[in-house]
DNA sequence: CAGGTATCCTGTCCGC
DNA sequence: TGCGGACAGGATACCT
């Protein structure tokens, strides 16, 4: 969503570093590297000058690329926003850039500072290192590669929540796309059975090919990439319905924690089979 | 050593 | 009304 949104106006203009700060964010190294606290990226790599060539998304990545080769990743985390637009809150502002051509300036804001910012010196360095961290995205991701990589004896939940078995799911489109598939979200993915694993891959492109849709949304304070507010979040089947009736059989919606996340499910729909 | 969990961070919401 | 605390999310360091 963001990058159809920001890839029109950004394609082919230059940007300008007009301010960075504040410095306490995390700048997060090439590949595997730790995130570093207190330190943080130049201007050219914060492709000061560069001519955007295009947008490339993966999962919950965006990568600015520079007709230079200059490749900048946005991480947005969950509080993240990368906005170009009059009334971006001008808190907890990390980046500002000048854009050609653009009355507004493009902002990367990240008031809870989950999200972060690494730099690629060519898209060849980008792509190995997605390659690397993340499988399919979740949009176009099958049920041959998602059987492929629904291995071991994880709850199926924990799985999707890995970003290397399927990009692009969080904690909310990961409830919602096992309730679509009607499966149970403690069921180890060893005992999924193979029409399972279609269902839940059909789901998955089904519950994000809406989200996209509908401007994606999860938080209540949500902002799409222009300002305008999300409404993913009025379609949601089981999260944040715990103790609500299943918009399916009326059963209350159950909750509880899976994976270290709030998880929830109908035992009814989604019974273990 | 795969899988679970604690941690980071701040805004929001709930209860006292 | 004010204030403390729990909670939410994504990624990862760390522990078992």
């Amino acid at each position: 969503m963001i990058r159809l949104a920001l890839a029109p106006l950004l394609e082919g203009r230059t940007l300008r570093v007009r301010s960075v700060g504040p410095h306490d964010m995390r700048a997060r190294g090439e590949g595997r590297g730790k995130p570093v606290r207190g330190a943080w990226i130049g201007r050219r790599e914060l492709l000061h000058g560069a001519r955007i060539d295009r947008l490339e998304r993966r999962g919950k990545r965006l990568a600015l690329v520079a007709r230079d080769g200059r490749t900048l990743v946005v991480q947005l985390g969950m509080s993240g926003q990368l906005m170009l637009a009059a009334d971006s809150a001008r808190t907890h502002r990390h980046v500002t850039w000048g854009v050609e051509g653009q009355r507004h300036p493009l902002v990367f804001r990240d008031p809870r500072r989950f999200g972060g910012l690494t730099p690629y010196a060519s898209p060849e360095a980008l792509h190995a290192a997605w390659n690397e961290q993340l499988g399919s995205d979740a949009l176009c991701i099958s049920a041959s590669r998602l059987a492929d990589a629904l291995r071991g004896r994880r709850p199926v939940k924990a799985a999707l929540l890995d970003q290397r078995v399927v990009a692009g799911v969080g904690n909310i489109y990961a409830d919602e796309s096992l309730f679509l598939a009607r499966i149970d979200p403690r069921t180890r993915c060893a005992r999924l059975r193979p029409e399972q694993v279609i269902a839940l891959a059909a789901s998955i492109r089904t519950v994000l090919a809406r989200a996209v849709r509908t401007g994606g949304s999860t938080l209540r304070d949500h902002r799409t990439a222009l300002g305008q507010p999300g409404q993913a979040q009025q379609l949601h089947a089981v999260y944040g319905r715990t103790g609500l009736p299943c918009i399916e059989c009326k059963h209350p919606i159950r909750g509880a924690r899976l994976a270290g996340r709030a998880t929830a499910w109908c035992v009814r729909c989604q019974a273990a089979r």
